[in-house]
DNA sequence: GATTAACCGAGACGGTACGTCACGTCTTTAA
DNA sequence: TTAAAGACGTGACGTACCGTCTCGGTTAATC
């Protein structure tokens, strides 16, 4: 865990190695996996309109204050249950920038699309745009998303296949932008078809010549 | 004002002709705007994290039940408040795409930048994804700024700029959605700079060879 | 209802005849009742430790809004349950002061002994010493109580039984004292026995010669 | 301190003699004198209201594990602090009943009307009724400032100054108890003018003829 | 000198109740 | 019938204490 992370991390946590002695009890792992678990569940079952610290603190057989405690707001410990129990995209090598492309976003159409998860990311960037602390930890989870899409694009580079001149920053915004906006505002299909036609769309505009 | 957009339009208002007479005492028409004027005051001042039904009716000189009267939640009031305030972008005929983008692209980018509303749009999303009913509003509300684009790239077309089998729909997701990422979920800049690039790396995928 | 004695009564209550005419949706007099009534019947089970504000909104079947909106606190609304609920003792009048001091006494010694509300007094007490609202209604409670004495005492000095010199009140604390002495400290009996004794002894102190 | 007493001392001290040696280490002296006194800063400045464990650990220096080690409550604690600050009221004998009642009265209303610990014994009073323990406790606290009392009143009777057949145990009652009675119920004044008063009333009854 | 047992501070823990706030509905009187 | 006023049930909020329970570490008396 990076100190940037820190920020929705439970509050006050020693992850260092050997810095102050920690007085007092410490945290108890079990109520900081029972939270996590209890939020997710709870998530997934009435969504985040139907979530509420006191079902929280009840299914994990935690009190409030215990959750308090460690995250500042039910956004805070949402973000934190999100990372938690995301398995990132695996990066792809398939030899080809088409062919990478083509697998990377065909699976994140299908986890947009139909992941449990789906609902969630609307009210944290709602609350996010209060929140700076929340936002920075929003970025950050967002960033780590794109890290294998940046990869596919540098070996591109790399491999002559991709110009040099391309900004990878500003395609991963090219090509992931559509995804969001129409996940979020248009409500249009993101399906198989869409990526095929997007992919059809940019990559001749970043291609060597 | 369109059938569809009936969904969050004042409840039970007569906006045809001569249909029944409508008896008893009217709808007050002061009440609609003096209700819209003081949601649009309390965002601003507020967010809409602070906008709450009564603090509407005191400010309004109204009450709550006559808010309700009108519209059947919150967010509905608030996504009217905001077709209330907005004058929607013209559209431009420079006669040139690229001319033509860069100009509503511009302004575009700069409302997004600073706008009032700016911070509504995600509290918007975030109800959308639960209430159909305001998703349609708000898909609505979507595609009316979507329409100036599609007339850029129909106009580009018709005059041979554009290749003819360039599907303008895409082409517009792939241009807004870039903003909207940004805004909703990298925060990163969304400036001149931006845009200038976005247009540079896009452009040359549609024209006609 | 005194105008003194709104302090503890419903909040904003309009028992009045014809003030200001009283706009918007009247206080529910049901609900009034139902809370006293619930109060009374929780202090009874569980005491006054075992009352909380949300188990008297689930008896009475109201929100804990509608009871904060009437009292500001716990203890005001025991105290306005005990007035509500409490018969008082009977003026009464024998002939003679002996026996009128011995059938007065004899009813407090009981209730003080065997009341259920008697655990109740002690913790309005403590509260308030730092309420002065609620020492207010307090004090104007216990007066009730004094007058049925006092009449005891005029009417023995308008016989002549009583020397005319006597202060009645200060005769009244000096009869009511011992009693709240033995209860609420010494912990010592108040029966038939003691009453026959403080009689004896106060008595002949009052008597005309 | 008597075994009456253990009640709310420090809980395992070992105050006899030559009992086990006790292993271990010792508890702390500096650790019971810096718990009552800040147990009794802390009820002087926010009375017993404001009064809380935390705060008394935290001002004690002290963890709240080491005051419950010593007293099983906050009201035993509070308690025993009051003990530990108050001097009894010295016996007075001037020669005559009515002086030593004078004065010794005096003191009393004295302390009940200014001393700082005069909103303390309302709580526990209303503590006590729940708490048999802490009652006792109490108990043998109010006996002690009885001595004096009784003291002056025997003496009367062996110079023959009251009447032999007086019990003086309830002209204690009569004495004291319209103190407590003004000081907890009615709020009435305890100055010079009542003590006199009282006094004027109730000698004439205990005098020997 | 090593062991042992009770102590110490810090502070996390489950629990319970608090008093407040906003929602959307309902019930008055007045226009 | 609509209006303003404002009470209503519901349900969640975040806070404050309670008294208990770990922690790592300390301090004597015993072995």
């Amino acid at each position: 865990m990076t100190a940037a992370s820190a920020a929705t991390a439970p509050v006050g946590h020693n992850d260092g190695v050997t810095d102050t002695p920690r007085r007092g009890r410490p945290r108890s792992a079990d109520a900081d996996e029972a939270i996590l678990t209890a939020t997710l569940a709870v998530v997934g079952e009435a969504g985040f309109r139907g979530l509420s610290m006191d079902i929280v603190a009840e299914r994990a057989g935690v009190s409030k204050a215990t959750i308090y405690r460690r995250w500042p707001s039910k956004e805070a410990l949402v973000l934190e249950a999100m990372r938690h129990a995301i398995n990132p995209l695996d990066d792809v090598d398939l030899g080809s920038v088409e062919a990478d492309l083509t697998t990377y976003l065909g699976n994140l159409a299908e986890r947009m699309s139909h992941g449990k998860m789906s609902d969630v990311l609307p009210h944290l960037i709602d609350v996010a745009v209060h929140d700076p602390q929340l936002r920075h930890s929003l970025d950050e989870y967002v960033a780590q998303r794109r890290v294998p899409l940046l990869a596919i694009l540098r070996r591109g580079i790399d491999r002559g296949e991709v110009a040099a001149h391309v900004d990878p920053e500003l395609v991963v915004d090219a090509f992931v932008g559509p995804f969001t906006y129409r996940r979020l505002l248009t409500g249009a299909a993101i399906d198989e078809g869409f990526v095929r036609e997007l992919i059809a769309l940019l990559l001749p505009a970043i291609v060597g010549e």
